[in-house]
DNA sequence: TAAAATATTTAAGCTTACTTAAAAATATTT
DNA sequence: AAATATTTTTAAGTAAGCTTAAATATTTTA
């Protein structure tokens, strides 16, 4: 299967996953950054190859082979970011920009490799679960949002849900990363801003941000 | 540049190392698996991006750009091939075929951090050697085929010249390896065989093996 | 060196993965 | 609910990288 294909079937595994679930043409086209007509041929073209279920106008569902190929995908990408993670002194983006490229031309032996050498990660650098050689995710994710976190409650993070480059040399420059600690010392509920405590600095971050990170109560 | 204009670049190159030195579009086409007609529409094609001289029925020949291309996708090749072969229990031939894909999915930062992790290596697991940053090779290469060694002389084996899984099964079967030692026992000159004794066992290799296995005298 | 074999080039055509423009359907707003 | 806006689909077209078949040039062999 070619890399077009490997990248529509994850772009619908991704925004199927979000909470807006929205998996119609033109939100894969934008998610793909091509143009709608594009997606509804290509729509059509993996029906035909079970990759997907096709009815005009409504939402693409990949097919179980269809979800299969995404998570398989996914799961090369995210052993590929834990990787050079390790390895590398590299940012958060350029490992993601890496592996967006890597994951295409890995063999399912090689990505055993990896992943045997990592000790067979549950997670990659970003808090995202690795899924296994099966495509199963078999962790069970019980974080949540910043955005819905109490005030003067304790959080580990626990993901980072971006692609994005200055979200993450933000993150960075902050202290904002997978693991660490962070006190939730106020919700502003009319503005959607949440100011939190980390590492002694004071940071006030809009509901962009706190609707990407993710945490989980620290106990 | 595609990944088809990477590898037409590199055949040219990689031909041209080789002693016939036959870089006309029909040893291309057979080296790339594509046919003679689309060589010859692809050199056309690279000719006006500066990246090969073309003349009508005469050899092709890279530029300063298309050779510095082609270098490039080299080492990024033997970069990966030692690092593979580094960290994975992987076969010759399984390292070769996976770094045939990522070489060309591998920024030039990223080819930075392999190397640097490794040492700067100057050669692969093949012996061959890893051009650097700006597309040079340093090393000089004194070693020579298997096949115009003297009998009774101690030989290192520095390369191994192939692409093919039954030679790199045969060779790790019988310990033809990089920086491993062997001794000429015999030059069968008229049936171009040659006996060797290596971790004491004799082996008689014809000139099929004895061709792509290099060696440097042994001091 | 002429004939035969081989290699290269040209020409026409195919598939993939896109594009833009216009038509048709759906969703949103008033 | 009608009008408007947005999305989706259809249709036609493009570029890259191939193919096969036929024409042309080169190389080999007898």
């Amino acid at each position: 299967m070619s890399v077009a294909i490997e990248n529509f079937v994850k772009a619908i595994y991704k925004n199927g996953k979000r909470d807006n679930n929205d998996t119609k043409p033109g939100s894969i086209a934008k998610e793909l950054g091509i143009s709608n007509a594009a997606a509804t041929d290509m729509a059509k073209k993996l029906a035909t190859k079970d990759l997907l279920h096709y009815q005009k106008y409504q939402k693409l569902e990949l097919t179980d082979k269809g979800t299969k190929m995404a998570l398989n995908v996914v799961r090369k990408h995210r052993l590929w970011e834990s990787l050079l993670f390790k390895m590398f002194d590299m940012s958060l983006h350029d490992i993601h920009r890496e592996a967006e490229l890597l994951e295409h031309q890995t063999s399912d032996l090689l990505a055993n490799k990896i992943s045997a050498y990592l000790g067979n990660p549950k997670f990659d650098p970003h808090g995202d679960p690795i899924p296994n050689e099966d495509g199963q995710i078999t962790t069970t994710d019980t974080s949540i949002a910043m955005s819905q976190t109490s005030e003067g409650k304790t959080y580990i993070i626990s993901r980072l849900m971006s692609d994005d480059k200055e979200f993450f040399d933000f993150c960075a420059q902050h202290g904002l990363k997978y693991g660490n600690t962070i006190l939730i010392s106020k919700q502003f509920t009319t503005n959607k801003m949440t100011q939190i405590l980390i590492n002694n600095n004071t940071i006030i971050l809009n509901e962009d941000f706190t609707s990407i990170i993710y945490v989980n109560e620290h106990h």
